[in-house]
DNA sequence: TCGACCGATTTTTTT
DNA sequence: AATCGGTCGA
């Protein structure tokens, strides 16, 4: 039997992967070789105490997580399809319920909600309750129902008094309304898992007997639905344990209880706990500046992380006038980076909220520098994607209130809002199905002679994607689909400059769903479910040849050689909305500590004077409290502008590079360019070209220059643009 | 019922 | 900037 994976482990490490049975809780600081613990602990499990590989549950938070995980016990086993179940707590939990239909109060083939879905369904329980939408948000109240359903807590377990009554009668009309459309949200999957647990105890008997060991990955960010099922779970065998650092719960707002962990010990007793406090990633400066920020906050486990690499790179923080010019400033470290032989997949920037993408984007995009976001608008979030996807939800549950509302009229149909509203309240009034709703309102005739031939229509067209859902493989189903229901039509002839992107994405929906039926298939429904859980985070660290820009929260459990975090203000980091809730800006102070904790030599800090918010008005900002906190690193020290000249330097000499195609072309002081409409420039990619656009001055100025039949844009101090002697 | 237009309004983070 | 909802004329 070989244990060589037992090597190269502390002592530490070594106690948390050889410990036998019983409660575990490891304290496992940042950059602390969690993961590794983790992974060889269940190769340790298998390998040397001979558990089975289907014994084992493991629980995470993100997929990619998941996937890391079961792809380096694979590594270390040597062996693939180990029988451990290694997943999101959410995708689990989907998995057990798929296992039961029969036993839950929703239909066979339940749909799970995504954020826009419970938006949409929301909006319609809000109109049903005549409720004043401008009174009572729906996504406040959506809120208010998650939260509920993080905590247990049912439209029935809801006191008035603390809780609004409004809020207790949103929650009870949306679960009825969800339930009518067979859905669960992502609340619900871990609630309707607890549900059944308790109502079936042999159900949760059988989970509980066959996972010996269950092991919980990011402990700190799990809310109490999840604690109580990971303990329904594990406590048949009392093999619990869980990974955790009470300095990086950064999902307080997602109903994350900081108390699951901190009293972990009490609720399981004879816990054996293991603090790991070494930390292997990052250098000595970065690490003290993270040590420094973080011991701001009051109540923290007492931790004193440390490394053996001493020295390394101080940080860097650089205060920009504009947006513009910071990432200006990042794009130009990036280049020094580069220059120090660096891969642009060692570099990552992260920013606190995704708005603050965009500048650094077109920084990047300018100087030709490869970059990926993450995050943002995923790919089954895109509006052509979703419309699509309705279609096909409606083929497997044509009661889906919002996948009917998303598309009955979508391209028009002469359905209109009113139509849409008799259906409503003839399945209201009938108590049936929304399906069976439409049927009613044409056969008692309360639509007009048009309305009930368009819905008839409609209806008919559905049915028929219906009796072949089963049969027809998937990505020809949702070929028919586009073109029955002129869905593609639609998109190509609304002459909006996004349509070819959008038919791209709806091509690229149909070879995912061919992969789909490669792979083995398995129906609609599971299609549909992968699409709801799976993002495309999931692909994050998969490239090497690109520099990676995500929020810090997609960021946590990553680590860069290099990072930059952008935006480091008052009202950005910490965060405006952070600031008035009970812990708020020490939450945003676990995320900075986060932030800087994923870099293992660089770290860059950078903010701006001046930030336009909502696109029109700029705002001024103030540097971030967390920036003050840093000894030796107040904002007015370490400024660094890569444009600035020398003391008593000339302005640069215009630089002529050269002559050819009529004429000389000097490359210009980025501070002292300035470009007008119909002037000749020469770019070292795309050659010689007109400027047609002109916006603002100095390096941050935005041209756009046509080369030929195409049109790019710019930004004067990035790119390389030398300007036509005239 | 449709589409054009206008004004108001943007919760930050994610499963 | 961009999107959403409301209004109004056809």
């Amino acid at each position: 039997m070989s244990e060589a994976f037992l090597e190269g482990l502390n002592p530490e490490q070594l106690r948390a992967v050889t410990h036998g049975d019983g409660p575990l809780m490891i304290l496992a600081g940042a950059g602390s070789g969690k993961t590794r613990v983790l992974t060889h602990r269940i190769a340790w499990l298998v390998q040397h105490a001979g558990v089975d590989p289907r014994s084992i549950l493991a629980l995470t938070f993100t997929n990619k997580a998941a996937r890391e995980m079961s792809h380096r016990v694979e590594t270390l086993l040597g062996t693939t399809a180990t029988g451990s179940w290694i997943g999101t707590f959410h995708s689990i939990c989907l998995r057990i319920l798929r296992r039961h239909t029969d036993l839950l109060g929703v239909g066979r083939d339940f749909a799970v909600y995504d954020v826009d879905d419970q938006r949409r369904l929301a909006k319609r329980v809000v109109k049903e309750l005549n409720l004043d939408a401008k009174k009572f948000k729906p996504a406040a109240l959506l809120a208010g129902v998650s939260r509920a359903k993080d905590t247990g807590q049912g439209p029935d377990d809801m006191e008035v008094p603390p809780y609004p009554a409004t809020l207790v009668k949103f929650y009870t009309a949306y679960q009825k309304m969800m339930k009518e459309a067979s859905a669960l949200d992502f609340g619900d999957l871990l609630l309707e898992t607890l549900k059944l647990f308790s109502r079936h105890p042999c159900v949760a008997d059988h989970y509980a007997n066959r996972f010996k060991y269950v092991l919980i990955d990011e402990y700190q960010d799990t809310n109490r639905v999840q604690m109580l099922l990971a303990e329904r779970i594990a406590d048949r065998w009392g093999n619990l344990c869980v990974v955790g650092d009470d300095d990086q719960s950064i999902y307080g707002w997602r109903g994350a209880d900081l108390d699951n962990i901190l009293s972990f010990s009490q609720r399981h007793k004879e816990t054996t706990t293991i603090k790991l406090e070494q930390n292997y990633r990052s250098t000595s400066p970065i690490l003290d500046a993270a040590s420094t920020i973080i011991s701001n906050n009051k109540g923290r486990h007492a931790k004193k992380l440390w490394t053996d690499r001493e020295g390394g790179e101080p940080i860097r923080l650089h205060e920009a006038a504009t947006e513009e010019e910071e990432a200006l400033w990042i794009v130009a470290m990036i280049d020094q980076l580069a220059q120090q032989g660096y891969q642009p997949g060692e570099i990552a920037v992260l920013y606190r909220t995704h708005a603050l993408s965009r500048p650094v984007e077109e920084a990047l995009i300018f100087s030709g520098i490869p970059y990926v976001v993450y995050g943002g608008l995923r790919f089954y979030e895109r509006r052509e994607i979703k419309d699509a996807l309705a279609y096909l939800r409606l083929a497997v549950h044509p009661d889906d209130p919002v996948a009917l509302t998303r598309v009955i009229n979508l391209p028009t149909r002469g359905i209109g809002a009113r139509t849409v509203d008799l259906i409503f309240k003839h399945a209201d009034s009938h108590e049936t199905g929304l399906w069976d709703g439409a049927r009613l309102a044409i056969e008692e005739g309360a639509l007009t002679a048009r309305a009930a031939k368009a819905v008839g229509g409609f209806m008919e067209m559905v049915e028929g994607w219906r009796a072949t859902v089963e049969s027809t493989p998937l990505d020809q189903l949702i070929e028919r689909i586009l073109v029955e229901s002129k869905y593609r039509d639609h998109i190509e002839k609304d002459g909006d400059e996004r349509s070819s992107d959008r038919l791209e994405n709806l091509a690229e929906l149909l070879s995912a769903a061919e992969a789909f039926e490669k792979e083995g298939g398995g129906g609609a429904t599971r299609f549909l479910d992968r699409v709801a859980l799976v993002s495309d985070m999931d692909r994050a660290g998969d490239t090497f040849s690109a520099v990676t820009l995500m929020t810090i929260h997609s960021a946590k459990g990553l680590e860069y050689p290099c990072v930059f975090i952008s935006g480091m203000e008052e009202g950005i980091f910490p965060h405006q909305m952070s600031m008035d809730e009970e812990g708020g800006v020490e939450e945003e102070r676990r995320l900075c500590y986060v932030a800087a904790t994923r870099a293992k030599e660089h770290l860059h800090l950078s903010y701006s004077r001046i930030r336009r918010v909502y696109g029109n008005q700029s705002e001024y900002r103030i540097p971030s409290r967390f920036l003050s906190e840093l000894p030796g690193m107040a904002p007015s020290v370490a400024k660094i502008n890569p444009y600035a000249r020398p003391p008593g330097a000339e302005p640069q000499v215009q630089q002529v590079t050269g002559e050819e195609e009529g004429g000389n072309y000097y490359l210009p002081d980025p501070e002292e360019a300035s470009y007008s409409t119909g002037m000749k420039v020469r770019h070292p990619r795309y050659g010689i070209g007109v400027v047609t656009q002109a916006q603002g001055l100095g390096p941050s100025a935005k041209v756009t220059v046509e080369f030929g039949s195409t049109a790019k844009k710019f930004i004067a101090g990035m790119a390389k643009l030398e300007i036509l002697v005239t």
